[in-house]
DNA sequence: TCCTACATTGGACAAAGTCCAAGTCAATGC
DNA sequence: GCATTGACTTGGACTTTGTCCAATGTAGGA
């Protein structure tokens, strides 16, 4: 555990975090002036092999990367700012992929991302 | 409707059709060597703004461009090729989510992504 | 035919991410 | 204490994906 991947590490704490790798540096940068990108691109690699941090893809831009590992969640991303919200759905949405849809796959996940307007867009 | 934009029409035909826009440009280039990769993105561009292809984000690489645009419907991406069918799951999965986990958001679409393995990976 | 509006092109540029050789540093063994 | 070692970090080059723009080409109407 060296200074920089506690930085990493701190920065990727907290709820509804979802933050581009670019992100996570500048936030890194703040506390730690000399941390460079590629040891926060290879931090973030190691949090994810390791099962601590996902990787999630609500925007076609960059990757985000999710701390929020061990409770099983889905999203809720505003259309205009951009804003995302940890979301538990009821209900198994594995259930509803009948087998006539699985084309043979074994099917193991399954990610939901809702999209819509944040109040404070809305009001905006 | 040019040469240029008619080729790119062709290559997004058929069913289960998400290619990149490299992937585009690399098939239409086999039929019209000359067309631009700047052509094809203003035309998957152009395409996109007109609703007839959608983007989606099923890898967190490149974006796809998915010509069935008129049926709604997700996606079963196999986790070692890539490969993507589109899937229509039952029940709607935008009822699967309580008002106490919308924050204030107007929902309006959701995005379903699930993941296996192909029975070409499978066997092999 | 000539003009004009629009489409196309190549290349520069930008954003996101990967890779690598070299440098740093702390723990180990002598 | 000192040298060795190996893991970690760094900066920069490079790649991929995508955007932007000035210059060029072209189809069709006046
Ligand atoms: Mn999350
Ligand atoms: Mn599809
Ligand atoms: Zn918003
Ligand atoms: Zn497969």
């Amino acid at each position: 555990m060296t200074a920089q991947r506690r930085v990493v590490a701190e920065v990727l704490d907290g709820e509804h975090v979802h933050l581009t790798a670019d992100e996570v540096h500048a936030r890194a940068v703040a506390k730690l002036p000399e941390i460079s990108r590629a040891t926060v691109y290879n931090t973030l690699g190691e949090l994810v092999s390791l099962g601590e941090v996902l990787e999630v893809a609500t925007d076609k831009r960059a990757k985000r990367y999710d701390p929020n590992a061990h409770r099983p969640h889905h999203h809720l991303v505003c259309a205009r700012c951009g804003t995302i919200r940890d979301v538990h759905p009821t209900g198994n949405p594995l259930a509803d992929l009948p087998s006539s849809e699985r084309f043979g796959f074994t099917v193991s996940d399954v990610e939901v991302t809702y999209r819509g307007v944040c109040p404070t867009c809305a009001t905006a």
